[in-house]
DNA sequence: AATGAATGAGAATTCATTCAT
DNA sequence: AATGAATGAATTCTCATTCAT
């Protein structure tokens, strides 16, 4: 049998598509990932058809990372507060630790070459973080709004949140804090 | 390049490329731009230098846009919380009347053609509603945070509000209330 | 206004083009078609959509070259056998005169990016061809074929007496004369 | 580059590049040909040393499957007309039942990448058809023409046949018929 | 020997920008 | 000033060929 395909190799194109959608956009040149993963341009198509696919897998790799990062070591029973206040950590540090991927997602996010199929992949993959939001809006302030509002409102904060901790890495557990109880006055009741 | 003429063709250039940079990002090619603003390829570049100078002047049109909307009708004298709420409501009537210039912003906020130096002057413009923000967080629960922590808080939360008032607009004002009501939780003292 | 479109340039794209492909086949690349016409890679894009666009058209300028080749003083009065032996001379001095235009058209027709509209365009384009050859058949040993059959054989036959004539241009008179007559012969009646 | 072991791959791969090569000419990728020849497709280049090899050896391969269809149960000593006429249906047939080969050697006849000399050897392989229609013009009509030429008659007028037997398969017999009257007319004396 | 992943030199376009009209 | 044709560098993707497995 030939060289099989390697997982490596696939996962270096992705981490080096990262690097450069995050610092020049979706429009970066493929030859630029290519060479930053240290493969030939043309090995890059052998792994994904063309550059869409790439990007949208890319943005699916990126929500199935942030999905296993928030759900790792999840309390699940513990109290309301703590099971948010995790989620809500464990997002802020990815981001914040993870500038690349924070700012490829966001590229991503505004650019027309990610189908609306490939979003609705992604946002299901965040479901159980709406889920656990839901519970906290329940009986709170948001009682009247849709759950997904509280949790675009968790994502928008943790997501500013981020940028500021990233900037001041030495506020960075002041900043964590001070984001996470904003949030919970702003969904919860008391 | 001669001198350009027209206030109203520049104007209508600015117009097409809010429309072309929502719809497909900064790299759409400036003879689409053109195209929509009803003037010829080459026109363009007699009232911008390059692309590079239309997408920074575009990224100053609309934070000013923006100031402008938030400032017009600015209740100087009414209290802290109508203040907050004038502005609260301009800007998200902004961003949900005028979704291409939502998108575009967003497009232009993560795209690395936009210039740093250009960026200060965008977050200059919006001085004044950092202020009042500021006023707000004074005494609040924000206290201990930068200003610009709980003006980005409102960004932010408004931002999230205008995404879900443009899909629901029949629920305008409710997600508007209910998005000002968690924000004003947030961040004030009670 | 601009710089009108020209066409000139257009004939030089495509006396370029048939020359090119006439040695390379329709795969030789654009590029090599534009600097044999003189002009820059772009600008064949802009008289021609695309490669197919380009050698379709190709494909249709040398048919009507053909067909106003045979058709230029055609002596529409004149006897059957000299109406026949005009169409004939005029092809085969046209093919073994020109002969980068004979093979690409050889190259076109058997290529598949000539699209079948394209093809049939071709053919009724020569239909005066067929109503003459048609004539000669009528009462004619082919009276019980299909006149598409009789007007086939005076292609075939001409095409085959072009390559010896421009093989031995000396014997062009000879070959000239021997292939008429053995046309007349296979398809008259005496 | 190892020495091949089967001599059914090679056929295989020649089979299927005979296809191919009819479909989409001779630029047709090497990988079409291995998939559709059910190998890998660096197999293809250890029986072939690279592409020109390969599109050479079919070249010849279809010319001597031409030649030996003329030549199996060749009536040596029946009459000229009818020795003629055996060769004629032959080929008609070959070309007719077979239009993929038929079609991939009129794509072969055009193409640069089939080399002069690979192009004589094909030629001196029907050295015998020519031989023939040597014999039948040299009372005939054409015996102040070089034989090639009547042989190139007898090709022309073939293929030309080929082409309405394949379309109108009902009427073969008919077409072959007058297809080799004309023919026997156009070159024979009477 | 067979496989198919890896390679990088092209290939067809696209596009910002210039410039003749 | 306005127009849009002309330009050629840059871009995405293909493909013959090599080579690790």
């Amino acid at each position: 049998m030939a060289r099989p395909r390697s997982e490596d190799k696939r996962n270096a194109i992705l981490a080096a598509a990262t690097e450069v959608v995050a610092a020049h956009g979706p429009s970066a040149p493929t030859a630029r990932i290519s060479r930053a993963a240290g493969v030939a341009e043309g090995t890059l198509f052998t792994y994904f058809d063309d550059k869409d696919a790439l990007l949208n897998e890319l943005y699916l790799a990126l929500k199935r990372d942030v999905r296993d990062t928030l759900m790792a070591g999840y309390p699940a029973s513990a109290s309301l507060v703590d099971r948010a206040r995790h989620v809500w950590n464990r997002y802020v540090d990815w981001g914040a630790s993870q500038p690349a991927k924070h700012r490829a997602m966001a590229q991503l996010a505004v650019s027309d070459r990610v189908t609306a199929q490939c979003r609705e992949l992604g946002s299901a993959m965040l479901a159980e973080v709406e889920a656990l939001v839901h519970g906290v809006a329940w009986r709170g302030e948001m009682a009247d709004q849709p759950p997904a509002f509280a949790a675009a409102i968790l994502m928008a904060l943790a997501e500013t949140t981020m940028g500021f901790v990233q900037r001041e890495p030495d506020e960075a557990e002041r900043y964590r804090r001070a984001g996470f109880d904003a949030f919970w006055r702003a969904v919860s009741k008391e």
